[in-house]
RNA sequence: GCCCCAGUAGCUCAGUGGAUAGAGCAGCAGCCUUCUAAGCUGUUUGUCGGAGGUUCGAGUCCUCUCUGGGGCGCCA
């Protein structure tokens, strides 16, 4: 907010001087606004003279001179000076700085969209044969965060859950053998499924289901109590989701036949006996094609080779029976349909998904080829030696590369990084002593009690939501990290969640006790003018988050956010008696740090309670 | 073997290619007859794992390397 306006007086300075005649081009590049380290050197600096020093053919002092004289009439500005190799550092008026409360009163603090898009995001996805667990959450902290920030930024976001209730699931043959034997008062098979939960849904399907029901109907039945189990579990995580989509659907209504023969037809898919295997040398060149014969059956290939994968996968197995590869093609085409025109997919994937990436963009590739949406490069290169190996003709593997740079720009995948965690310093088991991954549900719950051993079951469940999504989002989705238990627990002030809640209540209980009407005046103490700053800084961070999906830094800048405001709430006294207008003004600040604080929290899904 | 992630203060970690690398915790010293002390103030702390390279400028980008974590099924 306060950025893009400077942003936008260098910019207009650079064209003044360039209608002047006094500077050769009108644009040095983009202009950015950065903070400055040292106080001494302002409020803002911004290094345009160096970045752009070549375009204009001046040395970086001579341009940014040039600048501030140009941009020191301007009354925003107390000084206008040039430091060091070039930077042009700005220190603002407070009459200048104050004029911001008065527009966050009016207008939103949400980032004004520049390129808006529809954007389908999937994410947890995880099988429908045991509940949602505390690895899982990760992702479905990081992934309904970056809904709602991609959201605030002006896309509209289509919130999607990928049932795997595919027939051909191994994983949920086993699962459903599980729930078959339990009922049947038999052992459960050796590779089976072992949690009490899974005694739970045989209790639940007892009676329910015909004691001669089959294996399919047993299994779709206790798929259905799964999904439930987790919709609300991710509900009282404060995660929903707009579609839950069905794999069976796509085999019902024929799509994933329809896709595999439209592969067959394109030539990217095929049952020839061998299996293309890349080995990959130092510095990403191909080294060597092995080739595996198959004497028996007849398996599908999907040549992903020709798509960046580093092997081929199976389309169709050797019995017949299709993979989800299979039905990840008819999915992916589908989703661009949620929305409607769908402009861009992200998936959100766990540590142990990161080699799909490679497999996920080659099923687009081959899907956009399949689909005739591909435009082929004109490349004259004759094959190379690899390329002979993996391509007919210069012609397919043109269609082929520029099917891979499709689909890169229309996939994102990003995969979040493995959780660990600590009690007491050592790393908690993740496992239950049933043999059992601990599920979301328990942390939020045990957290909750520990924190508001009192409250009605609501509240608990709010405040373990709470803390645990706070935690999730602290680090980057891109790196490990540990989630402290113990910190977790505390009710004190290491504990970062309250925080920054702390400051909300802190808010709440002075306006209401404020018995007048906030009215933004000016402010001359250094942390109004601080506060000020952080506040109107929020529309910046939003759009950084969805540029990069660093969703971390929004808690980043809650804590920041939080920090200014104690910091004002111990220098300056808010409601004096004695000095009416101080108070208003004072109050009309408070006012729209609230604003800020509920708006970053709610993009978090964290609450904000207003006492503690 | 290949792929992903990490290495920054005693600990946990921030860090838009910019200036003298920052917070929190822990330690020490203070602040409640005053709007919520779940708060605030002061103070100590560095071979940014290592080596090259690109750049006017590198913790940040590239290459190599060391250490640690994770992943590589006709399972999902």
């Amino acid at each position: 907010m306060i950025r893009e306006a400077l942003a936008q007086k260098v910019t207009s300075a650079i064209v003044a001087l360039h209608k002047a005649g006094t500077l050769p081009v009108a644009s040095l590049g983009t202009v950015e606004i950065a903070d400055t380290k040292q106080p001494e050197h302002g409020d803002y600096a911004c290094n345009v003279a160096m970045t752009g020093s070549k375009l204009a053919g001046m040395n970086p002092r001579a341009l940014g001179e040039m600048l501030a004289t140009e941009l020191s009439s301007d009354d925003a500005f107390e000084a206008v000076d040039v430091a060091g190799p070039g930077f042009i550092n700005f220190r603002l008026t407070q009459a200048y700085v104050s004029r911001f409360v008065t527009l966050v009163s009016c207008v939103s603090l949400l980032p004004t969209a520049s390129n808006p898009k529809k954007i389908n995001v999937e994410f947890v996805s995880v099988n429908p044969n045991g509940p949602i667990t505390i690895g899982s959450g990760r992702g479905a902290a990081y992934g309904s965060t970056l809904c709602n920030v991609l959201e605030a930024a002006g896309n509209e976001v289509h919130r999607e859950y990928y049932v795997n209730d595919g027939v051909n699931s191994e994983q949920m043959r086993l699962f459903a053998e599980s729930v078959k034997a339990l009922l049947e008062g038999r052992e459960v098979p050796e590779n089976g499924y072992k949690g009490d939960y899974v005694q739970g849904v045989a209790d639940a399907l007892r009676g329910s289901v015909p004691a001669d029901a089959d294996l399919n109907e047993l299994k779709l039945q206790a798929e259905l109590l799964m999904i439930e189990k987790q919709r609300l579990d991710l509900a009282a995580f404060g995660v929903n989701f707009d579609t839950w989509f069905s794999e069976q659907s796509l085999h019902d209504a024929g799509e994933v036949d329809a896709e595999v023969a439209a592969l067959l037809a394109s030539n990217v898919a095929d049952e020839k006996p061998v299996r293309t295997k890349l080995k990959l040398a130092k510095g990403g060149k191909i080294e060597d094609v092995e080739v595996e014969p198959q004497d028996e059956g007849d398996t599908l290939w999907l040549r992903s080779t020709k798509f960046g994968d580093d092997m081929d996968r199976v389309l169709r197995r050797r019995d017949g029976r299709l993979t989800y590869i299979a039905s990840d093609v008819a999915y992916h085409k589908d989703k661009f349909n949620r929305p409607a025109d769908t402009d861009k997919l992200i998936t959100v994937l766990g540590p142990d998904h990161h080699g799909y990436i490679g497999r996920l963009q080659a099923v687009v590739a081959a899907m956009l080829i399949a689909e005739g949406q591909v435009n082929p490069v004109s490349n004259d290169e004759p094959l190379s030696e690899t390329e002979a190996k993996l391509y007919a003709s210069m012609e397919e593997r043109n269609l082929c590369l520029a099917a891979i740079k499709q689909a890169q720009e229309k996939l994102d995948v990003q995969i979040f990084q493995l959780v660990r965690f600590l009690k007491d310093g050592k790393p908690a088991p993740m496992r239950k002593r049933d043999g059992n991954i601990f599920a979301l549900i328990d942390l939020i719950t045990e957290i909750g009690e520990k924190m508001r051993p009192e409250g009605t079951p609501e509240e608990k469940q709010q405040a373990g939501s709470d803390v645990a999504r706070f935690f999730y989002l602290m680090r980057s989705h891109d790196t490990t990290f540990d989630f402290d238990l113990n910190l977790a627990e505390t009710k004190s002030d290491e504990n970062p969640v309250f925080y920054v809640q702390y400051a909300h209540a802190r808010i709440c209980s002075i306006l209401k006790k404020a018995e007048m009407e906030p009215i933004a005046g000016q402010y001359t103490e250094r942390p109004e003018l601080e506060l000020i700053k952080k506040v109107v800084d929020l529309p910046n961070e939003i759009s950084r988050c969805a540029e990069d999906y660093g969703v971390h830094r929004l808690v980043t800048y809650s804590i920041e956010l939080a920090r200014a405001y104690h910091h004002f709430y111990n220098e300056c006294r808010v409601i004096n008696m004695e000095d009416i207008p101080t108070s208003q003004s004072r109050l009309a600040l408070c006012q729209v740090t609230q604003i800020a604080l509920q708006t970053t929290l709610k993009l978090l899904g964290v609450s904000a309670p207003e006492a503690m």
